[in-house]
DNA sequence: TCGTAATCGAGACGGTACGTCGTGTCTTGCC
DNA sequence: GGCAAGACACGACGTACCGTCTCGATTACGA
């Protein structure tokens, strides 16, 4: 056996319901996987194999690799992600753009939110899951950043939803392309554009 | 014989040299395969089948998948899209986006690029291909458009290079999350917000 | 990797065509598996990891369970059973029969047989297989024994294919029920009672 | 709820022992399984849903599936075969094959008893249950008929176990042949033949 | 002029992963 | 302690593609 990453073996079933420690497991190896090998070596068999589980068992909760592959990113994303209150937009943006590509880069999770996207594309279910469930609880947090700059009057409110799609579309496009490292520069420009602010200024 | 999409059969070698009727049979399957079935059906097996070409064939001449979808985008792009040069950037940008969303979601060209962007997670080749020969491709192309408004005076010239990000940004966001359709007032409003243009003016 | 019987490795196709190789290989590790673990342990996946074979090369040759072990009980058959001719139907009998029975015990052959009977109880095309492609086969064999005996008037002719299904029930009878060791006299006595001889006589 | 056939619901423990609602539920559920789907569609599993029944309670009381089989087709035969006496034994074997023969074609236990040699084929268990204890009760109620014959001087008393055998693997092999509505005629035939009975007389 | 070489369609090869099913064990919470 | 329920690890099922290989045929080109 070469991978020694996995959890314990025999873990077994604790009753007819649903096992946190098998829940656990799978999340955790999930993520190295990820980690260690990206979307191009993510597999169920192999998530399974490391994790100790039972293929069945991985299918049972989570219907598709999408589903999967949220939950992992949920997990990582609440325990380091913040969002900032600088009491300027622009410097809010700075602020959660920076930490934002730093998490991408520095985490597996630029690997997996790359690898839902993938997925996305394959297939219908991962698509709707992106779309309908990950992105609007990924903008109802945003929002509130924009909202508090719309009563202070730095942007109009009419505009937030708008701003939003092009702030998303300008980090998806670098982590897509992987350009997280190499354009750092861009992220203040792009900030001040958004937030409507004169380049150069403080 | 069900399927009667592709070529004339019992194409055969022409000698010591590439088959230009292999490549362009291979080129309209792969092609109409997008189009019917997106990036999940994809296979070169499929694609293979269709042209009714060997394997070989296709991996002879093309060495990874994205090679291939490249070639199939480029013939597609190269005889559709112009741009348009409205005396505005705004009108410029509402007349171009509409123009694109129209052409991704009527051809196959939108299924082809997504299946490109997807690929681009998975396979090295295909990312460098999408950022480094795809990409400024892009750009250099519509830079015109935003150097136009430059020269207006509607824009700063320092700003091009970002509301370039920004602008495909927005694109790939509402491709990839197959939200063509259903937004395309987004397109109008987005355009006025790129183009510095308060909302609901003409 | 537990299991070393399995052939030489890296053995790979040799063009649009079966491979003999590879045939061989399956049927070698499958008679292994059945000579070691018996019905219970015989399993495709098994046999194409002992073959060093892929599942769809053995699935490709051999539609079902069935077929294979019929192929691999063909192939053992041929090389070691032959009929007797001793000039009465009685000793013919006997003689064909304690072979059958030792060919059966000493060889993977009656587990192979076994299986196969198991198996058609549970696959239709299993049954199918085994009612109208084995045992037609095995019948055609053994029917020239009994022709020649009633060409002696040992027989009618007319009872010809009725004896035949007798003997047949009394050599699966004994197999199915792992009897073959233990009530090998019983060979005699109905060797005797199928060729109308009366009991003890010569 | 699709399936109907399974006893009422919400069937408790009736406190520390064996509850027979339960034994009996199982049993008709894996009766009218065997009945509808063979063996091939026999598992625990589906019996258990049938019978709303859980799969420990299942294993509590049946240790291997010979056993839940065993005690399945006992419950059956038990109320339907009959012995016949009609003063000759080819007309009682006609008789007694044709009752045979149509309980087993018209009634589960045909697939009842398929399955259980089927298993015996697989399970050292089902197979001691089988030959030890199965076939010992068939051939002794059946040894009445041959006993009547031989004090008739029908037959020798000395053939009598091993007519018995033939008779027995002639009916095994229609049955596991799937050959007991077609080769109906044989019957008759075979009869005469056992019983020494010259053919087309009375 | 003719052998050599690279092309073609075809499809078998060893693999990996897919998503589903059944196995027998285990635990919970009710009776 | 029996019961229904159902989760668990495991492993086989049969299928789809992967990328590689070898065939036999079909030309073009260089010696």
């Amino acid at each position: 056996m070469p991978d020694t990453s996995h959890a314990d073996r025999r873990r077994s079933s604790i009753g007819a319901r649903r096992n946190p420690d098998a829940e656990a497991a799978i999340l955790t190896a999930a993520r190295a996987l990820l980690a260690e090998r990206g979307y191009a070596g993510f597999s169920i068999e192999e998530v399974a194999r490391r994790a100790g589980a039972g293929k069945p068992t991985i299918y049972r909760w989570w219907a598709t690799k999408a589903d999967l592959l949220i939950d992992v990113y949920a997990a990582e994303k609440a325990s380091h992600m913040a969002l900032p209150d600088t009491g300027a937009l622009w410097s809010d943006l700075l602020a959660y753009t920076r930490a934002l590509w730093g998490f991408w880069r520095d985490t597996p999770s630029g690997s997996i939110f790359r690898a839902l996207i993938a997925e996305a594309q394959t297939t219908e279910a991962a698509l709707s899951a992106l779309r309908d469930k990950f992105l609007p609880d990924r903008l109802r947090d945003l929002r509130h950043m924009f909202e508090r700059a719309a009563d202070r009057s730095e942007i109009r409110a009419s505009e937030i939803d708008d701003l939003l799609g092009l702030y998303i579309g300008f980090n998806w496009l670098h982590l897509l392309t992987d350009r997280l490292a190499d354009d750092a520069p861009a992220i203040e420009r792009t900030a001040r554009l958004i937030a409507g602010q004169p380049p150069g200024g403080s």
